[in-house]
DNA sequence: TACCGAAGGACCC
DNA sequence: CACCAGGGTCCTTCGTCC
């Protein structure tokens, strides 16, 4: 009965987008992958078009195969959380709304609107410094990358579906004409500089997100010259341009994770800026798709789409009591604090690196010889990468994906640590020795735990125990399940800092065990155990219920 | 129960 | 002709040891 149910709001979700039984007669309307959502450039595309090439052109493959059976997961997974979902009593729900009001109310008090961020995003940034090296490309559809994949493509190219993760074979059937270029980082690292030396009159403490993108704090600057930011972003993105010749969009916010949003909104080569002002914000998120914010990809909005009926940000908030019913705390806070349109507005910390690694796709094979090879070639490639940044650790992890492309890691942890080829080599040759025999398509390894990068825990586990005890999980809040360049830590900024620093200081100042948050955090683990006088209570916290957990049965 | 290591994923560019 | 990258970050779950 509820099962069926569940059918039925199932068919209902997707009628929006496939009318009744098309599954049948458009089988590609169900073939979901990252590069057919919409992209800055990419409005007059025929969409179906597209779908129903990529569909054509992946059909039958093993790697389409794959992609179904993770879809499978995903869709099972969704169905599962539905029939949770109508088991929920009203008492459930009355529960779980007030520990969802309680924690809006304190997310909402951490609102922070005294700092403006830029956030920069270089256009199409490898293929417009192709065209810069060879200005005969202008205008024509082009591409960056292989046949196998692509890093980018120029506007001309998205008009023809053609788009970043997109495979090169699929990209040439939308666009014949389509130009490959093949990556060169070293011209991109060059012009990534330039543009860094005029983001550095700004904030000579702005975070570089990637190669083609920033974040800076630009509220100085405005205050200091007494300009509004709307000129800061046009007089920055002016110098880009002249500095590079090249075009960037900007997007102004009191936070992090809105300026990413904003930067988005007249690429490219133009720029949005969000007010400092509650209101604006609010009304801004309201209407906001949540696939729009950082973090939020394809398989979330999946589940939050297919679970909850959320699709904006508002509605995180309309279905705070199902959210902190089905999620953990530290996802929960994050999915309630998107519906704030809350974000980071602390100052930048440094992150270290933590894990390098090396990985290389081949033609698929089991002949052990060539494995083996293979193995020796990335041994040496890792090394020298190690050397040339003067790391070494301790973990070792070899990464495979078989010809059937499911990916499997193996890792050993050493008692000394390890940077030369010899030691790589050896350990990898025993964990890739377990495997055998096995046909792969992909062998990586991957080093972590370095020397010198002291993990927090070990300095004082006493403290860490007990204010984890009490509040759950704060700690590693510093990104909720989604990772990133911390768009989303919502919570004070204090909190943060510490999981960062302690990493990289290894000397840590914990921070008081004071700011010991929120009560709520304590109702969260009461609800656990709440009215355990009938043992049989296990029921519904949201600890029972987590995001991600595998089903296995 | 607390930690940690291992394995598997989601996401980003 | 050809059939889907590579480099990272972080979260969650699970098993084992104490």
């Amino acid at each position: 009965m509820i099962v069926k149910g569940a059918r039925v709001l199932d068919g209902s979700a997707n009628a929006m987008m496939k009318g009744k039984g098309t599954e049948d007669d458009r089988p590609w309307q169900s073939y979901h992958t990252v590069y057919t959502t919409a992209k800055a450039g990419m409005e007059l595309v025929d969409k179906e078009k597209v779908q129903r090439v990529v569909y054509e052109m992946s059909k039958g493959s093993k790697y389409f195969q794959n992609e179904e059976r993770k879809e499978a997961f995903i869709k099972q997974k969704i169905d599962n959380l539905r029939i949770q979902c109508a088991n929920l009593t009203q008492e459930d729900l009355a529960h779980y709304q007030k520990v969802a009001d309680r924690r809006i109310v304190e997310l909402e008090a951490s609102r922070d609107l005294s700092r403006i961020w830029l956030h920069v995003d270089m256009d199409a940034f490898y293929a417009a410094v192709e065209t810069l090296s060879n200005p005969t490309l202008k205008g024509k559809p082009m591409a960056v990358g292989s046949m196998s994949m692509l890093s980018t493509a120029n506007y001309e190219a998205r008009k023809f579906g053609v788009r970043a993760a997109m495979p090169g074979f699929i990209a040439r059937k939308l666009c014949p004409e389509l130009i490959f270029v093949p990556t060169d980082f070293k011209k991109y690292t060059y012009y990534s500089d330039l543009t860094r030396k005029v983001f550095g009159r700004y904030d000579p403490n702005f975070i570089a997100g990637s190669l083609d993108e920033a974040y800076l704090d630009i509220t100085e600057v405005c205050r200091e010259r007494n300009v509004k930011s709307e000129e800061i972003a046009q007089e920055l993105r002016a110098g880009v341009y002249e500095e590079t010749g090249l075009t960037c969009s900007a997007g102004v916010a009191p936070n992090r994770l809105l300026a990413k949003v904003c930067s988005d909104i007249n690429k490219p080569n133009g720029q949005y800026v969000l007010p400092n002002d509650r209101m604006a914000v609010m009304t801004f998120v309201s209407s906001l798709p949540i696939r729009k914010i950082g973090g939020i990809g394809k398989v979330t909005e999946h589940i939050l789409k297919g679970v909850f009926g959320i699709n904006t940000c508002e509605q995180m908030l309309e279905k705070s009591s199902y959210i902190c019913a089905f999620f953990s705390q530290s996802t929960a806070d994050f999915f309630c604090s998107v519906g704030l349109g809350l974000g980071q507005t602390d100052s930048p910390q440094v992150r270290f690196r933590k894990s390098i690694s090396s990985e290389r796709t081949f033609s698929a094979t089991k002949d052990e010889v060539l494995l083996h090879k293979k193995l020796e070639e990335l041994a040496e490639m890792l090394s020298a990468d190690m050397q040339k940044e003067g790391l070494s650790g301790r973990t070792l992890t070899l990464k495979l994906k078989t010809a059937s492309f499911e990916v499997r890691t193996r890792a050993v942890t050493l008692q000394k640590y390890i940077s030369s080829s010899e030691d790589i080599l050896k350990h990898a040759k025993k964990l890739l020795q377990a495997e055998l025999p096995i046909s792969v398509r992909l062998i990586g390894l991957r080093v972590s735990q370095f020397n010198g990068d002291k993990c927090s825990a070990k300095s004082d586990p006493t403290q860490k125990t007990i204010t984890n005890f009490i509040t759950s999980g704060d700690v590693n809040r510093n990104c909720s399940s989604f990772p990133d360049v911390a768009d989303h830590d919502f919570v004070s900024n204090a909190e943060t800092d510490m999981s960062i620093d302690s990493r990289q200081t290894g000397q840590l100042d914990w921070r008081d065990p004071f700011d010991g948050n929120y009560l709520s955090d304590v109702d969260y683990q009461s609800c656990t155990v709440q009215k355990s006088d009938g043992v049989e209570e296990v029921s519904l916290s949201p600890l029972v219920l987590p995001y991600i957990t595998g089903f296995r049965n």
